[in-house]
DNA sequence: CGTTGAATTGACACCGTTCAACGACAGTGG
DNA sequence: CCACTGTCGTTGAACGGTGTCAATTCAACG
């Protein structure tokens, strides 16, 4: 629905709190985008220290944050449509790690001096905001997380469950699998293995009927047994059900069913 | 200075931005504690799923966020006097993960309906408070990017590397050390690594002259080695004078020296 | 001085890295 | 149409870092 109405930002925090959102804080999220731009390829949107004045919604396609360290790329998060994905650029000015673009994007630029003016009207809206980022911040833990325990196929697994789910939340993906910009190269930087490895457990994964990895695609061959072996629980995405029922900025409207 | 001005959230932001507070906000601070507690011990000070209507300043002493998952635990984040370490349950309201003390510990209490009275009257404090807990978050991406990246030995010094800086940041350590509750089976789980592992890794470090670790102290035995070898680079942490130089929350105000 | 939890050490297996070579495939230009 | 080229995926073999198990030493404390 909302992606109708609001084709830029209809699908931040769907499946989150946006049904905590007003009309109203919908409609003015919408006017916020000062612009769209249609990007392509492996380029930096933002680069680390670079100084932002605006900040930046993604709207189609997916982006990875990156920290460089001694010529060696790490990858520490990745962010699909609807993501705000440097909201954080408002309060901290300058960011710590890159903003990269993989395959094509289209994504939409919120001027900070504007965002400034509506925050300091709508202290509810502020506080959804600040929601999303700390959103990040839960993921941010559980890659943590499984990078300390688990082991290559987990990690792979565990990241292609995370993003399976987090797709469906904002109506993209569908339960055969989806598409991504990926290659194995990212997948090992992703999960702290080396692309060899990517290559054995993707394999390892695909023989034992889990999941299949081809070129701009993930195909779920079994949910169950991905979940399994993932370990995958979904609460620290806070979609509705889950940690998040009663949360005081909704009072009581979050008793729909989960993101299937 | 201020932490004898401001005995209870002295420490806050100190060495980042709190000199981006106005006095009036660092005594609208410190009039936010309710409460003060002293703890001890390994225990829960607020456990994943609880419903929050109050947050914690950390005022004395050290503290975890963990995640347990099929029994084993998981240390995600490691927190330190002026942390507002459970700040985020302001907007978040349930917690994906645990708060644990080790040690002894004072904190204050802080409840949510005072806070949201203040956020919604300050702004600038607002974005302030939204800024420690994007701190958070930066540090979890480095949490990130060594775990994929380094080694035990590394992964050990770069944390203590990390702990050191920030201690000295707000006031605590010395140019010798440390004091910390920690044990070796916490230092695994920080770094991902096995129990036995640490204990050789440790060894490593101390017969390289660069870190003694020994019941409730780390000794720094050379700096210049640690942070070689750590390849630690605290830009992540938003000291003064690193990445947030010229932050639009304090203009031109911060180009004092960055924490020795 | 005995008890207890933490630190330490050794042996061994295994997961994952590294280096190297090869295969699959799409795009390009002749 | 085919040869060329570059990118990405795939496989093998050797090495080594780390986990696991088990035993021993050490330090703190009543």
């Amino acid at each position: 629905m909302s992606c109708h109405d609001y084709p830029m930002t209809g699908r931040f925090l769907q499946g989150r709190l946006r049904h905590a959102m007003t009309d109203r804080e919908q409609a003015l999220l919408e006017g916020l985008v000062a612009e769209t731009a249609e990007l392509q390829g492996e380029s930096l949107l933002i680069e680390r220290g670079q100084f932002c004045d605006f900040s930046t919604m993604l709207i189609e396609g997916h982006m990875l944050r990156t920290i460089h360290e001694n010529g060696r790329r790490s990858i520490v998060g990745y962010q699909v449509p609807g993501d705000f994905v440097d909201l954080h650029a408002f309060a901290l000015k300058r960011l710590d790690h890159d903003l990269m673009i993989i395959g094509k994007a289209k994504v939409g630029y919120v001027p900070h001096e504007r965002l400034r003016e509506v925050l300091e009207q709508e202290p509810h809206l502020a506080r959804i905001f600040w929601f999303s980022t700390l959103l990040d911040a839960s993921i941010h833990r559980e890659w943590i997380m499984k990078t300390q325990q688990m082991r290559a196929m987990g990690r792979l697994a565990h990241f292609i469950a995370e993003i399976w789910y987090r797709l469906r939340m904002v109506d993209l993906g569908r339960s055969s699998g989806f598409q991504t910009p990926l290659n194995q190269v990212h997948l090992g930087q992703i999960c702290g293995i080396s692309t060899v490895h990517v290559n054995r457990s993707l394999r390892d994964l695909r023989q034992a009927g889990i999941v299949e990895f081809r070129r701009g695609r993930i195909t779920i061959l079994d949910g169950e047994k991905l979940k399994k072996l993932s370990r995958f629980e979904p609460s620290y995405l806070y979609g509705e059900g889950g940690l998040n029922v009663g949360n005081a900025l909704d009072k009581g409207a979050s008793e729909k069913a989960a993101a299937q």
